[in-house]
RNA sequence: GCGCCUGUAGUGAAGGGGUUAUCACAAGAGGUUUCCAACCUCUUGUCCCGGGUUCGAAUCCCGGCGGGCGCACCA
């Protein structure tokens, strides 16, 4: 089948260049996998280091790593076990699926405890039709997990685990160490990039819907109460924002920053001052300002953690493609791991900004009175003399305890006593703002806008216009011809740049130079040195410029440096 | 997961129950050439996998795997 659309002409090109290709391709390749090859690894690996330099310039940003195995016990805590262990029924003649439990709704208390014999048990009697055919057959009810499961230990005492669905539950996990870190100062954040796992019901779009992908978030814990904002001002441009259509602020709008958070359509502080973060960053590394713009989720796309949450989207072959999402997660993990965990060390501490002194009146049990009085309920006298709202001014009076009864209490079994206490701040739940990364589908679309498919003198001519940090190679060395001395020259010219720390460089000395230069434009190298006869005579060279093919001649040392300094375009 | 379409060198395509599967571009070697895919010679390399039908299958049939689109799903 002849398919001439832009889209495969591209992924012509990706495959052919060694950029992005199926995976185990030899033994018939398995979707939702791919691969970089050698120039798709090297951006892959710039646009990460990118994105951590980034980010690594928020105060109190620092990197951490953590496994791709995670128990489960974890997961359950955040909330990916139940979310992802939900069972489907699928119509059997409409073939329409949907999730059983909703299916129940009204006819069982919690239709999501029930496991799948009885869900279909139920089905069954209550005759549950078919939402978009009415009819009622059913296929038997089957659990959409979309983790990959494993087992960590091989024998019989193995715990079950999971490959991670997101980075972010690491940095959760290391929360105790982070805030020591810190010396419990907050906002800080962690961010982590890396590998993570859904299976996919069916993976599509080549980069876009992938089974493994690399992601790249940052948690970042802040006070609720004093919420971090930054100076939004620094970010002129305008950018198409869409508010949840639910919400007060519906309708598409095209606004700075600024005036996204002054006119509330971007309702928290933080967020705001992320959703310009990732603005920046995704225009640093080339992609189209006009192909991007926020939209707010509605309330019933919201994952299941998060209170707010504002996707970046980038439109390009596949239309708009969410490759962000800034959440705000609020205490929920915390919280939950908290709970789960029984652990102490997942909070927060604020200073308050005087002490609160506070004097305090109450009953002090006196321990030879009540013991013998009350004996095994003693504790409990105890318990609900010290949560005494108010303490009686006669005695006896009637003390109810938690078990339901009441106790009679004479002024003998008591002491009054005064105390002064100070509280200087109090612990709570930080909140967790979060942007999380899409890599591959970033990368991507980095790819997608830059590719320039021209015409030069007749013929199609494609130009990759990556940003020098981004492209797989700074520079190509070109001996005009490979023979009377520029091959020697271009070696010794290659072996300077070598030299140089974090170029990239890669010659090319076969067939015309016209042609080298197609070649190197194709995947984007931004330079090309040219080595001709005057370079012999005078050890100057050529540089050409990529994005128009301008070329000036200037002295090799120059030029190295210029490279060195990522300053080669001031030559122009 | 369902339906429709689909799978031939690195890429894009043509063909097709019968000797050794075709073309372009790309790639490698050599020649030529004083800066933008020129030209000449030579070279490398392909029918997704498995089963069936058949004297014979790359071709027909079935299944699997992969890809595209639609439906469903999508933290």
């Amino acid at each position: 089948m002849t398919d001439n659309s832009r889209m495969s002409r591209l992924s012509s090109l990706l495959r052919r260049r060694g950029f992005v290709m199926p995976s185990f391709e030899l033994y018939g390749g398995v979707s939702g996998l791919i691969d970089y090859g050698p120039l798709g690894a090297r951006i892959k690996r710039k646009v990460i280091q990118s994105w951590i330099d980034h980010w690594s310039t928020v105060p109190n940003v620092v990197e951490v790593d953590s496994p791709t195995i995670t128990p489960e016990s974890v997961l359950v805590a955040s909330g990916h076990v139940g979310e992802f262990n939900d069972k489907m029924s699928e119509c059997q003649s409409c073939e329409g699926t949907f999730r059983t439990d909703h299916l129940l709704e009204g006819f069982h208390n919690s239709p999501e405890t029930l496991d799948a014999e009885e869900m279909d048990r139920l089905i069954s009697e209550k005759n549950i039709k078919c939402p978009s055919c009415g009819l009622a057959s059913w296929k038997a009810a089957r659990p959409m997990n979309l983790m990959f499961k494993t087992r960590i230990g091989a024998m019989g005492g193995s715990r079950t685990a999971y490959m991670r669905p997101e980075t972010a539950q690491g940095m959760f996990m290391s929360y105790p160490t982070l805030n020591r870190h810190f010396r419990q100062r907050l906002p800080f954040g962690a961010l982590q990039t890396g590998k993570g796992y859904r299976n996919e019901i069916s993976p599509r779009q080549g980069m876009i819907r992938l089974r493994e992908f690399n992601m790249a978030e940052l948690e970042y814990f802040i006070d609720p109460n004093d919420p971090p904002s930054m100076n939004l001002n620094r970010w002129t441009q305008k950018v198409m924002m869409i508010p949840d259509t639910e919400g007060p602020n519906s309708g598409e709008k095209t606004v700075s920053f600024q005036e996204a958070f002054d006119s509330g359509i971007v309702g928290h502080p933080t967020v705001a001052w992320f959703l310009a973060m990732t603005f920046e960053f995704l225009t640093k590394v080339g992609i189209e300002s006009s192909k991007i713009r926020f939209r707010q989720h509605e309330g019933t796309e919201m994952a299941h953690y998060a209170a707010d949450c504002w996707d970046c989207e980038l439109n390009g072959e596949h239309g708009w493609v969410e490759v962000v999402g800034i959440a705000n997660r609020t205490c929920h993990d915390l919280q939950s791991h908290e709970e789960h965990s029984g652990s102490n060390l997942l909070k927060g501490w604020r200073k308050y900004e005087s002490p609160i002194s506070e004097k305090r009146e109450y009953l002090s049990p006196v321990g030879s009175v009540v013991g013998p009085t009350f004996r095994e309920r003693a504790a409990l006298v105890s318990e609900a003399l010290s949560n005494l709202a108010e303490i009686p001014e006669i005695f006896p009076f009637s003390l109810a305890l938690s078990d339901g009864m009441s106790v009679e209490i004479t002024e003998e079994m008591v002491i009054r006593t005064e105390e002064d206490s100070v509280l200087n701040g109090e612990y709570f739940t930080p909140h967790v703002i979060e942007p999380a990364f899409g890599i591959d589908r970033i990368i991507w679309h980095i790819l997608d806008h830059n590719y320039q498919e021209l015409s030069k003198e007749g013929e199609d001519y494609t130009i990759l216009s990556l940003e020098q940090d981004i492209a797989p190679y700074d520079v190509v060395i070109l001996p005009l011809f490979d023979k009377d001395g520029m091959d020697i020259m271009a070696d010794e010219i290659s072996d300077r740049i070598a030299a140089i720390p974090g170029i990239l460089w890669v010659k090319d000395a076969s067939r015309s130079i016209g042609r080298r230069y197609a070649r190197s434009d194709e995947i984007g190298i931004p330079w090309a040195i040219t080595v001709d006869h005057q370079s012999l005579e005078d050890g100057t060279v050529t540089v050409r410029r990529r994005d128009d093919q301008a070329q000036v001649r200037s002295d090799i040392d120059s030029i190295l440096e210029l490279l060195s300094l990522g300053t080669v375009s001031t030559l122009f």
